[in-house]
RNA sequence: GCCCUUGUAGCUCAGCGGUAGAGCACUCCCUUGGUAAGGGAGAGGUCCCGGGUUCAAGUCCCGGCGAGGGCACCA
């Protein structure tokens, strides 16, 4: 006699076992045609699973998330039985839910191409068509071995020998094609309508790169067409925002075959560049930090000492020079160890926080490199700070603060906050680690942050917090970080004298706000589309005239804007007024400054936004109260 | 680094065995025009690099390098 209660506090009685799919039925016929699976005291289940006892249970449909992983999920086992009708010996590996969609892993000797793709694609629509029943069989350990040996799939078989004895496995018929799955899944493929195979590329079995290389089909699927159409326009906004297409159009830089991975940057893109410069050069001096230059290429030597000689030597640039052999820097801090090493140190000089603005260079693997987003030279907004034990927390406190402020200067406002702790394989004692998690966590909880906690995620020197933020399309990307160091100062031989005149070494915090700038400027590109807010656009302000004959007067205006601080170009071209804007506004220039006959008698410009907003004639004094006003914002919406 | 795709004019791309093409940009001429494209003419290419197949190779094959999408990596 089964009570089974409803999320609206509805109990259902029944007299015997009931189905999921029948408890749906009694509800409404409208639930039972939408219903996917059910979640009985907060697990989730096929609907054909029978219900014995009294429960919890919610019908999941369509439209609630965990709806949308089974179809998900569901579409993943359709690629297995379209792709075996299709081409009979593939073998099936895994095939996950992902955000947005799915994949399937496979092996199969044919190379899989685009047209491939699209016969896949056709054969899943038509069996889909089918309406078919997706059939669970619950079976033991041995049966899905037996199985998955007799349909000779060699990955299911090895996955099957690791799932632990006793435990039932759940094989999903689709038709003729059995797969293996904790499932739920969809009852019926009627449920699977909006998808769209999307690319092939490879994979490695089980990601380890000594493993053979799979191919690796991916798909996006969702509740109904409407869902799948917005998300392929949310890809397509992606495409066109991607910071290489508009740093090509709007010429901020290139990188070319003679030096991968490394930017050249234009001038336009390099007074981006330099505006965030100057901006974190007077944020880091205002709190306390003392900019300082080191070495770009060090004797090997100092990489042993440091541990990274060790670890990623491959991954370093190294030259030769008389016998001895120096790395380019992959990063600052050992240098940085060196200048904090000059002369003896008190307890009273701590914290010393010394900024660099050093070019780094890495050797990353070719595969890995992506526009501005993953270089082999770059400069971080790169700070160390050394400090005691106890001074941890006020430091990483007053860096949350940094972050947060700097960010916002962007108009990025919504930022997550990661805080990874002790790996297995780590230096320092328990006692430290106790002590800079707990320093880590008060300052963020001081704060009443909100926090995701990732144990074991730490380095092997030390806990760390990871600042990520929001772009205005949603996508997330990790910028700014702190991070403690036990190692290397005692490594490098840091001291400084305690107050009972003893040597102690000092803690070493890691830190960057923006990141790498060359990452960091991408990420804008991409954020603002190319139409920078006007502290940062490259070009403020173009000065037009209506004719040759109003020259002069912008010229003149011109060099007035540039001679107070701005950036102003003219458009002085033989060309009309229309077309100047036209091309102007394509480039993203913030403010047109129109200068015709009437403009020259009174003494006025007339003026233009690249947003097509007419703000009319005024004085040069009345437009740079403008221009100052917006400059002060930044990128923030409202200065609150 | 691995898998696939890819490299033609400054840019975006077409051509896919038979003497290199388009649009935009560029140069010159006409036009001095008031808020997103005025008109005309012209110039411009070692078809990424190196081999091979062929009477003939941007075009087919092999190798290298770069780029794109993934995977792996990311101090």
């Amino acid at each position: 006699m089964p009570i089974v209660s409803l999320p609206d506090g509805n109990k259902k009685i029944f007299d015997h076992p009931v189905t999921i799919k029948e408890v749906a039925e009694s509800i409404g016929p409208g639930l039972a045609k939408a219903a996917l699976a059910g979640k009985v005291n907060g697990i989730l289940h096929d609907t054909c699973i029978k219900i014995e006892r009294d429960s919890d249970l919610s019908i999941i449909t369509s439209k609630d998330e965990e709806g949308k992983e089974i179809i998900r999920h569901s579409f993943a086992h359709l690629i297995g039985h379209a792709i075996k009708q299709l081409y009979p010996g593939v073998k099936m590996a895994i095939g996950p839910v992902i955000e947005n969609g799915f994949y399937y892993d496979i092996q199969c000797e044919k190379q899989l191409t685009p047209i491939d793709l699209e016969a896949i694609e056709k054969r899943m629509e038509e069996l889909i068509k089918l309406d078919y029943d997706v059939v669970v069989e619950i079976v033991s350990k041995e049966k899905a071995r037996k199985v998955f040996l007799e349909r000779e799939e060699p990955y299911k078989v090895e996955i099957v020998n690791e799932i632990p004895k006793g435990e039932e496995i759940k094989l999903y018929h689709h038709q003729e094609y059995t797969d293996m799955c904790r499932g739920p899944h969809v009852p019926n493929t009627r449920h699977l309508r909006a998808f769209k195979l999307m690319k092939i590329s490879g994979a490695y079995w089980r990601g380890d790169s000594n493993n053979v290389m799979l191919q690796r089909i991916y798909g996006t699927a969702w509740s109904n067409s409407k869902e799948l159409n917005s998300y392929m326009k949310m890809l397509e906004e992606a495409e066109k925002r991607d910071h290489r297409k508009i740093a090509k159009k709007l010429s901020l830089f290139h990188t070319q075959e003679e030096s991968p991975g490394m930017v050249f940057w234009h001038p336009k893109g390099w007074a981006i560049y330099q505006v965030l410069e100057q901006y974190i050069r007077t944020i880091l001096k205002l709190n306390g930090y003392q900019e300082i230059r080191t070495p770009k290429v060090v004797d090997r030597s100092l990489w042993e000492k440091s541990g990274h000689w060790e670890k990623f030597k491959d991954d370093m640039f190294t030259t030769t020079s008389e016998n001895r052999e120096y790395a380019i820097k992959p990063m600052n801090c050992p240098c940085h160890v060196q200048v904090f090493n000059q002369g003896l140190k008190s307890y009273r000089d701590l914290p010393i926080r010394l900024a660099e603005f050093g070019s780094c260079h890495r050797n990353e693997p070719s595969g890995s490199l992506h526009g501005l987003m993953r270089v082999r030279n770059f400069v971080q907004d790169d700070a160390h700070i050394f400090c005691t034990e106890d001074q941890v927390q006020e430091e990483v406190s007053n860096f949350i603060d940094l972050v947060f402020n700097v960010y916002k200067s962007f108009g990025f406002d919504s930022i997550l906050i990661k805080l990874s702790t002790r790996p297995e394989k780590r230096v320092g004692s328990n006692e430290v680690w106790d002590k800079s998690e707990k320093a880590l966590s008060d300052a963020l909880n001081a704060k009443k942050l909100d926090w995701e906690l990732l144990p074991g995620e730490g380095a092997f020197y030390g806990p760390k917090i990871e600042f990520s933020l929001k772009d205005c399309l949603n996508r997330i990307w990790q910028c700014g970080t702190i991070q403690v160091d036990f190692s290397m100062p005692e490594r490098l031989s840091a001291t400084y004298i305690s107050e009972n005149n003893e040597r102690r070494v000092p803690v070493m915090l890691h830190r960057a706000i923006l990141g790498s700038f060359e990452r960091f400027i991408g990420i804008l590109i991409e954020h603002y589309e190319g139409r920078f807010p006007v502290w940062l656009a490259p070009v403020q302000i173009v000065i037009m005239g209506i004719t040759d004959r109003n020259s002069t007067t912008c010229q003149k205006i011109c060099s007035d804007l540039n001679n107070s601080g701005y950036r102003a170009e003219t458009d002085l071209r033989n060309e009309k007024i229309g077309l100047k804007i036209r091309e102007r506004t394509i480039e993203k220039i913030p403010f047109l400054l129109i200068v015709g006959d009437k403009e020259e008698e009174t003494n006025q410009v007339c003026i233009r936004t690249r947003e097509g907003q007419d703000l009319g004639s005024m004085d040069l004094g009345g437009f740079i109260k403008i221009l100052n006003d917006q400059i002060y914002l930044k990128g923030r919406s409202s200065l609150n």
